[in-house]
DNA sequence: GTCTATATATGGATAGAC
DNA sequence: GTCTATCCATATATAGAC
């Protein structure tokens, strides 16, 4: 405990404390309600740090944005691009996006917010240093062969996307209206969620059978 | 043109100005982001107007975010306790749910972002002060009815209200994410939402006509 | 690297004239 | 009711000692 030393590991312990502190703060109450006091309070240093390390409010946002940005976004992407069949990227997509939203609930919340409340260029930018732009077109063939072949009926994958994340995520951003609107309880909530895994990819894949019309 | 006169619709008309800008900044922007400056310049005023009518900047907010959840919420009240059978009301759900989301596309982010930023106490006043908590009774005993006879097979209520506000809202407040992650355009967008006006009630109905298992 | 103290800016709120 | 001017608290950011 040779606190004196000015050792690189006293370095990097203050700077991730920083970084690990700032992503709280600000995944919970967002760029405008997040202050750099409450941040190297919880840090336990204090604000001339903050801006010895990160230079100024923003740039430490931006850190945390795209970290964030990238923790949500690279699931979609791993799992459209690897090798298993429709059915079960539908289910894995599933299970991996409410699993992510019920332990990180402030991420979905987070990143929407912020999203819409920046211009476009920040968000542009913000995704280009992410580097987590999906790409569809593996997933689309899969799509256009299996209803090709009959197996399913012809899907638009944003559509798709947006079905899947929607029942998903959803819930999770929505919860204060269920528990205040519906009086869902925390346990009752936890319950539900877990019970989606199942149900969500079951809804799913069975508009994509159903043979109508 | 009158203008030294303080007639009553004077007043009535600087109050309305205030109260339709802060709306539109408080949506825009959220509680924290909005500016009192801005707001009294969207209004054609100077700040001390806006505190002579409403006296702070938190009651303001509240003001406008009642107005905005009764806006958002009343919907979901009238149509559950319609006369109108399940499926019926499934689809009346689906339509008045994206139209509000796409003609107000600020207000599920306000709503949800401002219901997870805040406490539970404030929430909880704030929906008693709407007087729009809706009651799903009669929607239960529709489902557990239609249910037993065999026409849909059991399902929770609020699996289902999820289900469908999450595949109504959900892709308006991800909208910034699907233009910058999925390349679609503001005509795309709009299209999509046209379609899904029959495509998420087919995919909610189905669901639950299905005989599985 | 880390601190205390302080500069500087900004935003909400009030006083007081008209 | 409406304005200008100003107060005061708070927030970000910097200076400079250690």
């Amino acid at each position: 405990m040779v606190k004196a030393e000015q050792s690189p590991e006293q370095s990097m312990a203050a700077e991730e404390r920083i970084l690990k502190a700032a992503t709280t703060i600000f995944r919970e109450k967002g760029r405008e309600g997040a202050r750099m006091q409450e941040i190297a309070d919880a840090a336990g240093i204090n604000k001339a740090l903050l801006h010895y390390y990160f230079r100024s409010k923003d740039l430490l946002f931006e850190r945390v944005f795209i970290e964030s940005a990238r923790l949500f976004f690279s699931r979609l992407n791993e799992i459209l691009q690897s090798e298993r069949d429709i059915f079960q990227k539908i289910t894995q997509l599933c299970d991996a996006y409410i699993s992510l939203s019920v332990e990180n609930p402030f991420i979905p919340v987070f990143i929407i917010g912020e999203m819409n409340h920046s211009q476009d260029i920040f968000i542009s930018k913000m995704f280009t240093a992410t580097q987590t732009r999906p790409d569809f077109s593996i997933f689309r063939e899969q799509l256009q062969a299996a209803a090709a072949e009959g197996m399913i009926r012809p899907v638009a994958p944003h559509h798709l996307i947006m079905n899947i994340l929607g029942l998903c995520i959803f819930p999770v951003i929505a919860k204060p209206m269920m528990q205040f609107n519906m009086g869902i309880g925390e346990k009752e909530f936890i319950a539900m969620m877990e019970e989606r895994k199942r149900l969500v990819p079951e809804l799913i894949i069975s508009s994509l059978k159903i043979e109508k019309k």
